[in-house]
This record gives structure tokens, sequence and C-alpha cells, in this order.
DNA sequence: TATGGGACCTGTAGCTACTACAGCTTCAAG
DNA sequence: CTTGAAGCTGTAGTAGCTACAGGTCCCATA
């Protein structure tokens, strides 16, 4: 396969331009290979590493995190237990996150239904904003 | 009342000391009164309005949005319709994020459960990173 | 071979909503 | 009057990009 410039990456990739190379200066992409003139050319191992950081980013991993996942990748030594681990505590986030918005979601709601529109300008949900508690 | 100090108000309604100076940076809160040496002075007023931020940044809504409700108590000429129309969308973006979540936490549980686990140098999480699609 | 215009380069600043200093001044209790 | 806590300003840092400005390179066409 023939390498390709930093735009033909960024379209198989679905990765902004700036962002790769934003990935690029923080290290969480190797720096490529460049023409004569500078311009930076990708092989398929780019694209590869590539697609797994925007996996993982998708997927919600902080940067952080995709790092770690990465030198997993790199050291050939990980484990199993060790991918699953930071999966589950991953997971783990993801579930609070859900519970927390759920909570927000039913106080919105309820505050929204007392409230019956039309322009008085007195309203039940500026009321609920003034006061301290849930 | 008594005027309450930067400190006090920051007790008061949980709200960081640096966050409020903040707040008033960036107009959410009225500059207050000043001793004849510089320190801040507020009384009841800030305080409820302090409070009315904290809860709508509680309750998720970004600063521009409770920007938009104070400019509503402010100029006493809201409506209950506008306050409910921007709970609603605000309620809306909320269950978006839910809905976003429980996907995404349904692709990690499903990878979570692909692997054994054990000391296997080869992981069907990492595997499933390498793939494009969902 | 000249040229035009798209793609690329670096470096910096902006975004949200804070938080954390450094280095100084003021306040209030004893 | 001293002393230590609390306050002051201004700046920089956090995550994860995104968006320029102002320049250079590449390549297809005339």
């Amino acid at each position: 396969m023939k390498p390709i410039t930093i735009g033909g990456l960024s379209k198989h990739t679905g990765v902004n331009i700036e962002t790769i190379r934003y990935y690029e200066r923080i290290g969480v992409l190797p720096a490529p290979p460049r023409t004569s003139g500078g311009h930076r050319l990708y092989g398929e191992d780019h694209l590869k590493r590539l697609t797994f950081v925007r996996r993982s980013r998708e997927l919600g991993f902080p940067l952080e995190e995709v790092r770690g996942l990465l030198r997993m990748v790199d050291g050939d030594g990980y484990t199993c237990d060790e991918v699953k681990a930071l999966t589950l505590d991953h997971l783990a986030e993801i579930r609070g996150k859900i519970a927390d918005l759920r909570r927000l979601e039913k106080v919105l709601k309820d505050m929204a239904a007392q409230c019956e529109g039309g322009s008085v300008p007195d309203c039940p949900i500026i009321d609920a904003l003034f006061e301290t508690r849930f």
C-alpha cells in the first residue's frame, strides 16, 4: 500500500486533520516520515493505530486511558486481565454518569410538570431554582 | 442582615471562592460593594443569585443557559412559557446523553463479556478496538 | 516550463467551567 | 502593635480538541 497524506488519513479514519496533528504532538500517534518538502506520509500502521484511538475515544475512554491501552498493545506484554479491568472501570464510570443523568432528568421533569406554561410572569421552575435543596 | 465576605458567601452557597470571583468576572454575578481596603461585601441578593446559579449548574444547565435564565429573572418580563421551553430543551439534551451513554454501556458490556480474562496476551477487547465499525 | 489553487506546514489562541497558584495587602483578634 | 488568616489581582493550567494566520509545497493543466 502506498503512503497517504494527512488528508487521506483524515478521510479514511474520520479524524480531523488538526486532531491528527494534535495526537502526534501529545505522543498518541508516532511522528510519521515526511516528504522532502515536509509533508507527513502515513502507512498502514498509522491507519490502524489511529483507528484504534478513534474507536477508544468514541467509546468514551479519556485520552489518558487510551494511552494506557496503547502501552499494552505496544509492549506486547499486556494480559487480557489488565485490559478487562480497564474496560470494567470505564464501564462503571459510565454507569455512574447514567445514574447521575437519570436523577437530573427526574428533577427537571418534575419541575417542568409543575409549570402550566402560559404567560404568567411567575414560574414554579424559577422558584425551584431559588431553593437550595433538592 | 449584615453583609458577608466572600468566604462567608462561599460557605453559605457551597461555591468555591475562586468560582465566585470567576462568576463576577464573566458577568454572571454582579460586582458587590467593597470595604475601603478592597474586600468584597455581599448581601442577601447576592446570596440568592448565587444559589440560583449553583442550582442551575447542578442541574446541568450550561452557563450560557444560566445567563438566559438570569436575564429572564432580571428583566421581569419573562413568561412561564419561555422558562418551560428552556427547561424542556435541556431535558431533551439530557435524555439524548442518557441514550448515548446507554448505547456505550451496551457495547462495552458486550466487549467485556467476550473476554474471559486470564493472562493470555491476546484480547478480544483490543481486537474490537481495532475494528472500525460498531 | 510556468502557474494556479488546493493541500499542507507551524505556531498560537480559543472553547467550557473552573481551579490553582504567586506575590502581595487587609482585616480582626489578642 | 503584632500576627496569622483571609482577601486581593493576574496569570496559567486542566481536557480535547478546533480554528485561525501567514506561509510553503505539490501537482495538474496550459
